[in-house]
Order: C-alpha cells, then structure tokens, then sequence
DNA sequence: GTCTATATCGGGATAGAC
DNA sequence: GTCTATCCCGATATAGAC
C-alpha cells in the first residue's frame, strides 16, 4: 500500500483495478477530498461498504494510485541509468514512454500528480515518492547539462518545469498529446534545438544493454 | 463575486484581504476541499464564524481568489491585443509581469489554477475565466506562428503548456523563478530560439501605446 | 464585526445478514 | 464479496448576544 513497495498494477484483483480508473478519473474531475466513497462506488456500480472489500480506506486508493503512477517511472528511470547513451536522449526517450503510458492508462494518473492533498501529513509517503521522481529528473537534467545538451538553468527547475507539463496530458477529451509534451519540454531545455533529430534516433534506437 | 466582474483586489477590505491570503495558502498546501473554514479562521486568527461577515460561503472564497488570479492577466493580455509589436514579444512580456505578480502576490494564485474542484458544476463561472485565459494565450501563441517566430504546433496545445508550466512557481519556500519559467515556454514555443534575446529586448522596452 | 452555541448535513467506516 | 443499517465525527452555515 505504501509508496515504497512500487508494486506493480498486475497485482492487483479486476474489481480494484475498477475502483482505481473511477477513482482516478472522479478525483481528476472533482479532486480528492470533494470525491465520496459513494461517488466513487456509485461509478463502479456497487454500494459503498464494498469498497472496503478492497481498499482498507480511502487513503488507500489514492496511495495505490499514486503508486501505480510512480513506480514504473522510477523503475523506468533506473533502468536507462545503468545504459550506455546521452542523457538528454535518455530524458527524451524516457518522457516519451512515461507519458505515452500515462496517456493509454485507464487510470487518467496525471492529475494526482497535483493532487493538493498530498501535502498533508498523513501522504508523506507518497510525497517522497514523488520526491524520488523529481530526483531522478532532475539528474537527468543535470546529466544533459554536463554533456553540453542542455541549455544552462537549475536543472531542479528544470526538472520541476518538465513535470508540471505533465498536468497538460489533464484528461482524455481534451488532452495535449504525449509526443507535444516530450518535445516541448526537450525544446525548453535544449542547448540548440538543431541537436533534437538527432536526440530523437537516439531516443529511437533499440535501448542498448546496460 | 462572479468571474465576470473581474474587480480589482484593492476593493477588498483588509480584513477580507487577509482571508484570501490565508485561505490561499491553505488551499495550495492541502487542497480547497481539504481545507475546512476553521482552518481558514485559524489562520486568520478569529473563530469560524467570522469568516461569513466577509463571505457568504466558503464557496465564494474561491471564487474570490479565481477573480484576482485571472482578473489582472486578462486585462493586461487584452491591452496588449491593441498594441504594435509581435505577439511572441507580447507573449513573453506577458508572462513575465504576470508570473512576477503571482510570485509577488501574498495569495499564492497558482495553485487555484488547478484546483480540481473547479471542475464542479457550481464553479462554471470560474472556469470560463480560466478558459478566456487559456483562449488569449491560445491567440498569442497562434499570432506568434504567423508571424513566423514560433514553431508550428497546435496551439491550444502550446497554450495549455504554458499554463501548465504556471504550476512550477508553486510556493515560496521551493518555487521556480518567474524569469525561468517564461524562459521556458519561449525556448519551448520558438522556431528559432536565437530570436530570444531580439524578443526579450522588444518585451522590456516601453510598452507602445496602441 | 466578533463571539458562543447550535442546527443540519454529508462523509468515512463498521456490524452483521446473506 | 455485496448488501442494509447505522455509528460517529467533522464541516458549513445560522442565530442571537455583546
């Protein structure tokens, strides 16, 4: 349940699985705190004591949604650590999964992302999750810079402007697609934008074994 | 209190004054939901009740701060319709003294731009502020593609980027500088981002008149 | 214009039958 | 694992004294 256990969505039973996608998609409409239990077990057409069967407290279902929506993304991000390659090409091969993922989720992800709530006490976990994911951008950035990719700024900054473009993925019928956002970040960060055709065969190529 | 009205901060009492500001803050870290009158009042330093000789509801306390968020940037983007110049100048004049307003202003406005419960029916007033928002940017943006000094993308798009970027200026304690991020969406809207300092020199000299 | 006291409602969570 | 019924609490808003 926690953020630290990053554990996968297949773990999970078809009737959480469905209370996720309403909860997510009720929580990117309304917010966290002005969606009831019964608005959501309204959408999953049960009653509400059944969530309870599934998620031991509301908390819990924004826990594994945040969950869900970070875990793979740092496992992501670990991963193209370990290879060979620019960073910047990393950054831009990395957005473009994440957020392509993201924008095939039935779980509409993004919006917890600014999901004001966290801030509270009780999701510090979460927040570290989060803070994680930030990180590991912001290295990325940092890389990129060193390897003379990208353009001089505080690569936190950077790193805190790429994922709040994320919020523009917002929902399904009025989104920005995944592709807009990898390049508008990359173009926001580049040195010379003249190097992204070549950042994006990079980014292309089969990933080459760490 | 309507959207539509667009008044002025400075017609606000003091002590309405210092209600936006603490309900601001509070709303940011946790949440518009998640933030309970008492909160608010405590913030303030009255009791709840108090809260109501100045506001008819909660509700109107968002609503309040929607107006004074969008109000000013508005104005200021209409102004600038009237005048001389390329719309990517006047793009990143505007962000500029709009975002260096929102770090300025004691009600940390931002966060209110993505306050999830906006998209209840109830708010439909503050969303159509925030959609003529999205709607200027959006014209900016397609003026700065005529003219050839932004790159061809969708522009709805490009202005939801934008905006979403307004999100990294969060709070104080960790913000992203107002001049990083206008930074940001040029370098990310520009065909050529060599143009940027001819841009930035026609963006801080005086405003022509229209 | 602020206070205390309170009405009223809705939300999260539990008990226990089926 | 879903249901009905219910508990309990916290939240918005109002009443009325000062």
């Amino acid at each position: 349940m926690s953020a630290e256990t990053t554990r996968p969505a297949g773990d999970l039973s078809p009737s959480a699985r469905r209370i996720l996608h309403a909860a997510a998609r009720l929580f990117a409409l309304q917010g966290y705190s002005a969606t009831s239990t019964r608005d959501i077990a309204a959408a999953v057409g049960v009653r509400q004591p059944a969530l309870y069967k599934h998620f031991p407290s509301k908390d819990a279902i924004l826990s594994a949604l945040v969950d869900a929506a970070v875990g793979p993304a740092l496992a992501a991000a670990r991963d193209l650590e370990s290879r060979p390659g620019r960073a910047a090409a990393h950054l831009y091969r990395w957005l473009g999964d994440y957020l392509a993922r993201l924008e095939d989720s039935p779980y509409l992800l993004v919006s917890i992302l600014v999901t004001p709530e966290l801030g509270q006490d009780r999701f510090a976990a979460e927040r570290r999750a989060l803070d994680r994911l930030e990180q590991v951008t912001t290295d990325l950035v940092a890389r990129g810079q060193a390897e003379g990719d990208l353009r001089p700024l505080d690569p936190r900054s950077g790193a805190r402007m790429v994922l709040a473009l994320f919020d523009a993925l917002a929902l399904p019928e009025t989104a920005v697609a995944a592709r807009e956002i990898a390049d508008f970040a990359l173009h926001g960060l580049l040195a010379d934008p003249a190097r992204l055709d070549d950042l994006r065969r990079e980014a292309a190529a089969p990933l080459p074994p760490g």
